[in-house]
DNA sequence: TAAAAAAAGTGATCAATATCATTTTTATCA
DNA sequence: TGATAAAAATGATATTGATCACTTTTTTTA
């Protein structure tokens, strides 16, 4: 077996060199940068198995150095894990977000590192696997014909990435640069309202295409998608969909009936917004997570819950509750399930 | 010059029999049918440039024949001219919505009758004419390369069919069966809520595309199209549009862009009904009607702006006269005009 | 051009739901 | 596990916009 490769980039001399020192006794090969610069060049042309990161650092700090190399689709499948030192722990929540995989409070002993970085390595590997299973199940639903087969074998030979839950897949406004495939786990797409509040215009689960409208259209993403849960992706970039779509009619075919059917959806969405009540707009939303999820049970937070029927988090809980004393629903905590799922749809008002 | 073929069907002996041989001392070939089946029959086999029909009569009364006629792409573009007698005049107004184009009521006279169909005969050469002559616009919208040429072709070759205000073009829930070409006039479309309220999903002008999504997903139409004035379309039929599909990417490609474009609309729009004040719905509405005519003034019904922001006329009414106190709009009768369109689209709430 | 019909506007009232403040429950973390 | 933070629920109140009933204006038709 090939030695796998760890990247480290910290400022401190210490510190860096005495990891260097560990890791190449545990077998590593180690790449070292002292700052987040020169971090980013090395991740860049060497491609490392996994990454350790200094929060405070010169030139560029770790979040600066996440943020870049999770735009690059070369390195934003790299695992990644800060080093940080104690006080630096508040806003470490943001950069988990941001896609960070762990994080290791200084000072740490050696075999808290090499646990970290091997259990993170294990759990990389694992997802992989999963990833080359679930080919499998998309192969199944991409048909056999010529260029869906060409579609198909782009799939099998992206990287999969994983993107950890409240985590931003993109942004409304950006440079629409990829289709994303879900491969497993949940993804709303929102809107921000100018004073902040959020609707969701979308919710996809496994096998779902994201971003196709951006792509296709050669626009930027006119929503933000965010992962509900950790949720495993696969990104397409837009410079390999674009061939395909001039080459076989059968892919053109595909997307646009992926956005022939968001377009219903919408149009849906608009009527029951325009002229529902809140109680049938909620009725609605826990149809809409029930048929995505293919389950009677879901967990879902107020807040999104008001985002899908564009309502107010108090009043959801109120309709929830209104609900639960008719039995149309049971919810413990966070977790909703689905009762009477006739008289749900049958809702009047 | 050919003599032009007029269809005559009509019950009742005596003023058949008249009309034929009127109609035939002016020169015109006529064909004659005594019921509305076999008036439908003669109307499909012989291509006639003009037919005039009863209203009541036995097997397939005068609407039935319309509506089979109009169903038809070889026959629904032919001047349809109502024959009835007094008392039928009251529903009348459905039959003009349904596409007739005039009507002459028994009993007529023979100066009546031959003015009646000139004159019908003359507009419909008008409007033909005026269709090739709008033909050059859209050739410069359909650029030149090979796929998009015989899109240009197929509408070149298409007859092209005038829909009176406030006539459907299609049905929600109808099978589609064609793709659009607005050439001049304005359509909306609407939805339908279950208490009857509509919601307006979109408002297309000249060279607009109308039923794209139903026919590309080969679903149903999934809303209602109606003509917001006298309108000129040119209607594609589905199987002339599919070859092309999977033969030319970039028809696929256009279509795509019309698609997307309309997903990113109806999300704006989707925020707006959910977050936004009724003033600010209202300004919206305004502005959509202003980029749509291309003109600060247009003409609208309080009820289809209600449609648009999804609210009660009696808030349009109110919220307009707020806005004309305020010097953002000027209005007369149903003309509005958009006086300080800096303001209005600044509008907070 | 007058009469009739339709559309638009207005006032009063009421219901739905947002908002604010507070309490209770659940989830997270050392 | 207990402490702390976050989420959910609840109560009181305010506000928006729908609805109903009616008047006025505009448009259509004979």
């Amino acid at each position: 077996m090939i030695n796998k490769k760890v990247l480290i980039i910290e400022d401190n001399n210490d510190i860096r060199e005495n990891v260097v020192e560990i890791l190449e006794l545990a077998g590593y090969q180690v790449f070292a940068a002292d700052n987040g610069k020169k971090g980013v060049d090395l991740a860049i042309n060497n491609k490392p198995d996994i990454i350790l990161c200094d929060i405070m650092m010169p030139e560029l700090d770790g979040y600066g150095v996440l943020y870049l190399l999770n735009k690059n689709t070369e390195t934003n499948a790299i695992p990644f894990i800060f080093l940080t030192a104690k006080a630096e722990r508040v806003d470490l929540r943001k950069a988990m977000e941001m896609g960070a995989d762990d994080y290791l409070t200084k000072p740490f002993d050696d075999m808290e590192l090499l646990n970290a970085i091997e259990s993170r390595l294990k759990k990389k590997d694992l997802q992989e696997n999963f990833y080359s299973k679930s080919l499998d199940r998309i192969a199944n639903l991409i048909s056999k014909n010529d260029g869906l087969g060409e579609l198909k074998k782009i799939i099998s030979e992206r990287k999969s990435r994983q993107f950890k839950k409240n985590q931003v897949i993109y942004y409304e406004g950006d440079k629409g640069n990829n289709i994303y495939l879900l491969i497993n786990g949940n993804v709303k797409t929102i809107k921000l309202a100018e004073d902040g509040r959020e609707l969701m215009t979308g919710i996809y689960t496994n096998d779902n295409y994201l971003g196709v409208q951006a792509i296709l259209s050669n626009e930027v993403y006119s929503d933000t998608a965010t992962a509900l849960e950790d949720s495993l992706v696969c990104l397409i970039p837009k410079d390999q969909i674009e061939p395909l779509l001039s080459q076989y009619p059968e892919i053109s075919r595909e997307f646009i009936k992926i956005l022939a059917n968001d377009i219903r959806e919408k149009e849906e969405q608009l009527l029951q917004l325009a002229y529902h009540s809140v109680r049938k707009r909620m009725a609605e939303a826990l149809l809409r997570l029930q048929r995505q999820q293919n389950n009677e049970s879901f967990k879902i937070s107020r807040e999104d819950l008001a985002a899908m029927a564009g309502i107010a988090t108090e009043t959801v809980s109120r309709t929830l509750s209104d609900f639960k004393d008719e039995n149309l629903i049971d919810k413990k905590g966070s977790i909703i399930t689905i009762l009477d799922l006739a008289r749900l749809a049958k809702m009047k008002n």
